[in-house]
DNA sequence: TATCTAGGCATAGATATACGAGGTGTGGAG
DNA sequence: CTCCACACCTCGTATATCTATGCCTAGATA
């Protein structure tokens, strides 16, 4: 991770989410993708994701599914489901509040 | 704290350090002015300023001088150092590109 | 006077989250 | 054949915050 770890903490499943209301994707896909996204700035390991699909997965937010193609590499597919649409919703209004409430504080 | 205080991590020194810059203050005050600035959002923990402000000195981030007006309830003042002031210009840095990057994904 | 509330400092244990290291296996390029 | 990118996973560790608790003072209130 190019910017303090720390910061990132309590916006990675928001992050995850995100993508995943865009399209359905495999876990590499989505670090990848992220990295690709922010410019470089979130470099996500696969010992950071897979527990954070794992548990989005428990709290019914996501839903996976194994690639069925013949003889194609075995991938493990992740969708958003109704309940993650609604639990992005409530974290994105989160993630407003939170970063305008900092700004306010160290930009004036 | 009303936002996901996961979120805050990573963001509470950068805070602190930003009030201190202006002026020199003492931990409780420090509470109170963070609620009043960030619109009653932060409600920051004694048990989370102390800790903080004592690593912010150990790294000689800031100072602290006990408050000798006679009669007067003690107060422990902390005022930023010269290195504070170079360390919270990072951390600002910091979170600016933290911040853009988490509203491209997010927004877009 | 006694008690309650707010101010003021501090530490300890629990919890949450990300990372690093390690493990398994596939498939294509040199 | 070997190496590296792809692709999944788990576990121990580090870090940061919160909750709970403790101690003490000063002013308000019953």
């Amino acid at each position: 991770m190019s910017v303090d770890k720390e910061l990132l903490k309590g916006s990675t499943q928001t992050l995850v989410l995100t993508l995943l209301a865009r399209k359905e994707m495999y876990g590499y896909q989505l670090i990848k993708e992220l990295e690709l996204l922010s410019g470089g700035l979130f470099e996500l390991r696969e010992g950071t994701l897979y527990p954070i699909l794992h548990a989005l997965e428990a709290e019914r937010c996501v839903r996976s599914e194994w690639s069925s193609g013949d003889g194609a590499r075995q991938r493990k597919y992740y969708s958003i489901t109704k309940a993650g649409r609604a639990a992005l919703k409530d974290k994105k209004v989160q993630w407003s509040e939170f970063r305008s409430a900092v700004d306010k504080v160290v930009f004036g």
